[in-house]
DNA sequence: ATAAGGGTTCCACAAGCTGGAAGGTCAATG
DNA sequence: CATTGACCTTCCAGCTTGTGGAACCCTTAT
């Protein structure tokens, strides 16, 4: 399979796959005699781990510890699960920081007329004392 | 008020402000004789109104935006509002788009007994069809 | 005189790709 | 056989929002 090929079935495009080869999340393909990469099944199959690992929102980084826990036949259930909540608790703490957000933004849109006159509490609110607003 | 004064009072660290001068945020301040850069009240408080916008996730193009309608004292507040406003939308999606995360990382985890054997379905999830999971 | 604690500039790096340029390869068509 | 178009290759640049560090200058106090 050439690159165009393993990227529609991974989900993960071709210029993305190259970049994670340069970065060595995956290993170097094997080449054809012009230098196009090869790949088999095999390589789907991680890739599209590697696509839904991201979607799940966890760093490159992480993507890398989870193949060779993946690789791992031996490892133990428990460090994949140390990892998956330890991100949970960070996906949370984004959650909750963006809630924040959006309540103070809400609360500050909804005092604010919004139509052509200058007045805005929404700048107001910028410009001053955030615990007031 | 030399730099580290102005990023005291304003929050924002003196690295940051030359960098919001260096990318147009921020006029350039006025120098000293020896070349420090000198500030007022004023530059705090504008300092302090990007660090609340920032704060609530505007970016920094849309803080340079707020900033135009901040010191036109003629603007609508219709055009504040609808620039909040549509920021509030993202911030929704985003908070969405993270808590589908959560919960499919929590159906996982839950299902993984997390101990020293081998079979973990949470990289079972991530190397199958994520439908199914 | 010297040292501490400011300030200055400039370059590099972080994450995670994406776009584009310049060019080689492959299969099919006229 | 030549050409076309769809692939493939590498390499460089840029996106966003800063942060870290080096090398060096300025101010003030001891």
């Amino acid at each position: 399979m050439n690159i165009g090929q393993v990227a529609k079935r991974s989900g993960v495009s071709a210029k993305t796959i190259r970049y994670y080869e340069s970065i060595g999340l995956i290993p170097e393909a094997s080449r054809t005699d012009s230098g196009y990469r090869r790949y088999g099944d095999k390589d789907v199959e991680t890739l599209r781990f590697i696509h839904h690992s991201r979607n799940l929102g966890f760093s490159v980084k992480d993507v890398g510890l989870l193949l060779d826990l993946w690789r791992d036949q031996k490892r133990a259930s428990g460090d994949v699960k140390a990892l998956a909540l330890s991100h949970i608790e960070q996906v949370d703490r984004k959650i909750e920081e963006l809630k924040k957000m959006r309540d103070t933004l809400t609360h500050l849109t909804k005092r604010c007329h919004g139509d052509d006159r200058p007045d805005c509490p929404i700048l107001k609110g910028l410009a001053g004392e955030m615990a007031e607003v």
